[in-house]
DNA sequence: TTTTTAACTTGCTTTATGCAAGCTATTTAG
DNA sequence: CTAAATAGCTTGCATAAAGCAAGTTAAAAA
């Protein structure tokens, strides 16, 4: 059964061990990342995320299940309200913040509206749009993929080692 | 048809104006990612991809359609062998770079392995591993996700406008 | 006490994924 | 110069996931 997960139609794409299958794994999913999205702009609850995303109700509680699943949301109930439930990121989905700015600038730069920004991301430290999300090195030159020597650790598998060593 | 791609039955999840609505669309998927990944490793042959991603090929070709379609990817005739064809990321797709780092040093924070690191990301500027891809402002604090204030700016849908502007 | 609200679940239809096989145009081997 | 191999697909079929409408349960509001 390796290499499959729930069944075995639908393939895991995570049959290496490598860092990058696993998150993709656990966002590579448009719904996913939408969810996630509204959890970052404090939308927390089931009917609001369905409403607004206009997602089919049974999408969203897979969604929701496997994210609480993978530990990047805590799922509450409200002291307050008995019938309602509550979604929040926890630390491990709040580290998913990076990844989503550096998303809204791609789509921004790359696919840009002809009336002009639809997003801005102003920081309250200075009031500036924040800074583009960069690869850098440790004393923050800017790094491009030709910089960066992406080497298998100790931990890597057989087929990552054939991918970072270019033995395929 | 609006909100919808391909059919009436896959829907679209790019119904706000959303640059990360735009961006998941793209890339919110896993195999899509993986690929991009394997592309930014160097391989850029069908069947490379194929053999070590252990995809389908029929799901294989639906990806690199779409990401060619979306200027991600080029498609070329190899000229030393007419059998072969290569692909090859664009300005556009290079520029997700950032989005797969910050993808690698999530995974490799928050699912590590227990013999180690899996992949390590070393700098050729300075031997060290690349820094953590983060958030700042323009003179380079760090800002955490209450520090910023998404802004529905001029090209905004109302959609946006309601979920930034926290009118839900 | 009836109606609403919130968060689902179920049943059904359509689409997408995965597999095996086949196809077409080159290129290499004999 | 023909036969086999290779690269990059396409096709056909089975099954899983997505989408829609409706139903369910428990709590709260009217």
């Amino acid at each position: 059964m390796e290499g499959y997960i729930r069944s075995m139609r639908r393939k895991s794409v995570n049959h290496d061990e490598c860092p990058m299958s696993q998150a993709a794994e656990d966002i590579g999913d448009a719904w996913t990342i939408l969810i996630l999205r509204n959890l970052f702009n404090g939308m927390n609850r089931f009917d609001d995320l369905q409403k607004h995303l206009e997602i089919p109700t049974n999408t969203l509680t897979d969604r929701l299940k496997k994210l609480c699943d993978r530990g990047i949301l805590t799922r509450k109930k409200d002291p307050e309200d008995a019938r309602r439930v509550t979604y929040r990121l926890t630390p491990k989905g709040g580290d998913l913040y990076p990844i989503l700015i550096a998303l809204v600038q791609w789509g921004e730069q790359w696919q840009p509206s002809p009336k002009g920004d639809r997003l801005q991301l102003i920081s309250k430290t200075d009031g500036q749009p924040v800074a583009k999300v960069r690869v850098t090195d440790q004393s923050g030159r800017p790094l491009q993929p030709r910089d960066v020597i992406p080497t298998p650790g100790p931990a890597a598998s057989n087929r990552a080692r054939r991918l970072y060593g270019k033995g395929w």
